[in-house]
DNA sequence: GGAACTCGCCAC
DNA sequence: AAACGTGGCGAGTTCC
């Protein structure tokens, strides 16, 4: 059972399905006669990457064992030739016990055209998912992404026909590929206002913690980067981002959401071989500079991620630990929560549930209520602009250059100080960092826009 | 020929 | 004791 237990979170729902609804019949603008064209340069590459494999072993192997119903797009084609006919070891297996075929696992295999098939699928990914699906969604150039407020075990949203909250945006390339399809209106231009640290921030508003609420306070201080230090062994001057960057997804954030250190040290590790990122400031790689210290095979790492983590929960975070064991303990004696948003969750939920949901729940919730304050003003003041979607801790907003600087300093107003004064239980201070493209350019230029003037 | 399933992969 | 949270969607496959 999930249901708003406050008038404040009944009415949230009603003006969030009000203000969603609006951003749903807006749309956003495709750039159609792009999609079309990209569609047909993607099945060209697809098509000669294909080609230049006709002669590999894997495809020779396949053809043997299929004839001419050799598919390498499917998993248990792959899965036969690989494991069976050319006898590589799966590295991993598939919830219901299958050898796995993911990037992971065939790269596991070191199979020479392994490279060349990945490339595939990642534009068979773009053609299909995303421009195939944006120009079947769109109507006179225009798409509608649909947001649910009722599907998310967690209160959060989904997206869908199409979803709005998965466009490629870590991949480089994948990011142009898809992203150069979505448009502003003519003579507009798109902006988006995300929450940063969001979840990192409402967590700290449940359980308190001193250290967490310094490091959110204090703009100095960066707690991903203090990780890396501690769990790489380095010193200040040697780290760059990309190192901050494997310490804040593959060990900080799966901590946060129960992981335990033989994976997140796996994770880490893997990361850790790649020297295209994994390098320190003067070039070094990370991994020659883990040898010096010590933690430089997978045994010694992991042995040492043990300890990291420890001192993570016992030493460093100890209030937020505490934290967990007791909302853990109430749901359990109670058989549900309520979350400070006033919605109640009463169902069955493993610890790692019944500690997360709340927080990505009422993260969510910061977002909605900015969303519908931020509609209702657009609409009470007439603005040309409008939101146009929402990506759990980020609105986008297609706006017209006259209204540039009203919108960006309303998003500032509405995000950082209404939405505290509002929701007392926040305890520290939430952040918007608001980006935008320039008119007539692409959600791909998002950033380009020049903000400074403004604030 | 469609429903339901598995798998892989994109986002936060 | 347990062991990364939430979705949507396309292709391949199986079942009816």
């Amino acid at each position: 059972m999930l249901m708003p237990v406050t008038s404040e979170a009944f009415s949230l729902l009603h003006r969030g399905t009000w203000a969603l609804a609006l951003a749903e019949r807006q749309g956003l603008c495709i750039d159609v006669a792009y999609c079309n064209k990209t569609i047909r340069r993607v099945e060209r590459r697809i098509e000669n990457t294909m080609g230049e494999l006709q002669d590999s072993p894997l495809f020779a192997a396949g053809r043997k064992v299929y004839g001419r119903k050799f598919n390498p797009a499917s998993n248990d084609h792959l899965a036969q030739i690989l494991y069976s006919d050319l006898g590589y070891t799966p590295s991993k297996k598939t919830a219901s016990g299958k050898a796995s075929t993911d990037e992971e696992s065939l790269r596991a295999t070191g199979q020479a055209d392994i490279v060349k098939l990945l490339e595939c699928r990642k534009l068979e990914k773009i053609k299909t998912t995303y421009l195939g699906n944006f120009l079947k969604e769109q109507i006179d150039g225009v798409m509608h992404p649909f947001f649910n407020l009722n599907r998310v075990i967690t209160f959060r949203s989904s997206s869908s026909s199409p979803n709005f909250q998965n466009i490629p945006n870590r991949d480089p390339e994948m990011k142009l590929l898809a992203r150069q399809a979505i448009i502003p209106r003519p003579g507009h231009l798109l902006l988006c206002a995300d929450y940063s640290g969001a979840e990192v921030r409402i967590a700290n508003s449940y359980h308190h913690d001193p250290t967490m609420t310094t490091y959110n306070k204090d703009s100095s201080k960066d707690m991903h980067r203090d990780m890396a230090l501690e769990l790489f062994k380095l010193k200040p001057p040697q780290i760059i981002k990309p190192v901050r960057n494997i310490a804040k997804g593959k060990f900080v954030f799966a901590q946060f959401y129960g992981d335990w250190y033989k994976s997140c040290a796996e994770g880490m590790w893997q990361d850790v071989l790649n020297e295209d990122y994994a390098k320190l400031a003067d070039g070094t790689p990370l991994l020659r500079h883990m040898k010096k210290v010590g933690i430089g095979t997978p045994e010694a790492f992991e042995n040492h991620v043990k300890k990291v983590e420890r001192s993570f929960w016992y030493t460093r975070f100890p209030v937020y630990a505490q934290w967990k064991e007791d909302w853990w303990e109430a749901y359990q004696n109670k058989g549900y929560f309520d979350t400070y948003t006033g919605f109640r969750c009463q169902t069955v939920m493993s610890r790692n549930d019944a500690v997360n949901y709340p927080i990505q729940g009422s993260a969510f919730h910061c977002l909605l209520w900015s969303l519908c304050r931020v509609t209702e003003i657009s609409i009470r003041d007439n603005w040309k602009s409008r939101i146009v979607g929402q990506i759990h801790d980020e609105m986008v907003l297609d706006v017209h250059p006259s209204e540039l600087e009203l919108v960006v300093r309303t998003l500032h107003r509405v995000m950082e100080r209404e939405l505290v004064e509002h929701y007392a239980w926040i305890t520290v201070p939430m952040l918007a960092d608001v980006e935008g493209s320039p008119v007539d350019t692409p959600w791909s230029q998002k950033g380009k826009l020049d903000l400074s003037g403004i604030l």
